[in-house]
DNA sequence: TCCAATTACTCAGGGCACTGAGTATTTCAG
DNA sequence: CTGAAATACTCAGTGCCCTGAGTAATTGGA
């Protein structure tokens, strides 16, 4: 009888969260786009042009997940991938009008479930809800990345 | 140029922390052993002969994902699946002492890495960490299932 | 100049997560 | 006692997420 109390694990809470993110998502933001979906609109309205590598860095995606997201998008007609005339690797991504007004359109039922979503919690909690979360998230990546050690000693 | 921030979006943080998360167990923990593995491992250990259906409970999986994972486990040996003699739809399940030892194991390393992972918070900081998800989370899933209206009036 | 490293992307493979539809078993109301 | 509803599980399909290995293009140093 040495079992745990998982409601102490950081990581069962996480994938709680990310599952109820995902229910709550789907009942009022979009049955069709996904949440990291939306992500990657975001980041090409932000910055068109953009390389799959790029956009996949800017939401936190790796290079295969990028390309399946990428490839959703590009066959729903909501953006362009071109090749890079200056450099053969590379795809250019670009929104196409219905990729941007699909965008529009989900920002503003995002910003609804987001409200939906932390209403358990008053304004100073949300605050700190996003502090603590980004802090953990960005020192676990952190150990992945050791922060490039400038220059090698000797 | 309507461009959001997503690090104010919940969901985009949850996805964030349990990446974060998932990398740090795979270095930390096992490369053979995933997070959701371990949680029914546990299950089974403080609840020997439970059903697939509340194992997936107990957890948080549904009742394809839990049928997978108890699949996994059952390949490699860590439990065994019996069909309950009072109920023919059911499958009681059980840790095999391999199944045990491994769960022991990954218990002692799990904590390890918890510590790592909250490491940038305070012991205040994390007790409100736990509480803040854990009211989001919660809060989320009740909106699906609406705590069922006890009596029907009239 | 040329070839070895780097870089962008693809592909195969394993695992998590959900829905909708289908099968077998049990339960329960008439 | 019997047939409709409920229940446990399976299966197919979609999408996210990662790693390791492979291909094509570019870059940079000898």
């Amino acid at each position: 009888m040495a079992a745990v109390d998982l409601t102490t694990h950081p990581g069962h809470l996480a994938r709680r969260l990310q599952q109820a993110h995902y229910l709550l998502w789907n009942t009022m933001v979009s049955e069709e786009i996904t949440s990291p979906q939306f992500a990657v609109l975001n980041a090409l309205v932000a910055e068109p042009g953009l390389d799959q590598r790029t956009v996949g860095e800017r939401v936190g995606l790796d290079r295969s997940t990028i390309a399946e997201v990428i490839s959703r998008l590009g066959r729903r007609g909501l953006l362009d991938k071109v090749r890079d005339p200056q450099d053969g690797r590379r795809f250019l991504l670009r929104l196409t009008d219905d990729g941007l007004r699909t965008h529009k359109k989900l920002t503003v039922r995002t910003a609804r479930m987001n409200q939906v979503f932390l209403a358990p919690l008053s304004a100073e909690e949300q605050t700190l809800f996003f502090d603590l979360i980004r802090r953990v998230a960005d020192a676990a990546e952190g150990l992945r990345n050791p922060a490039e050690p400038l220059v090698t000693q000797s």
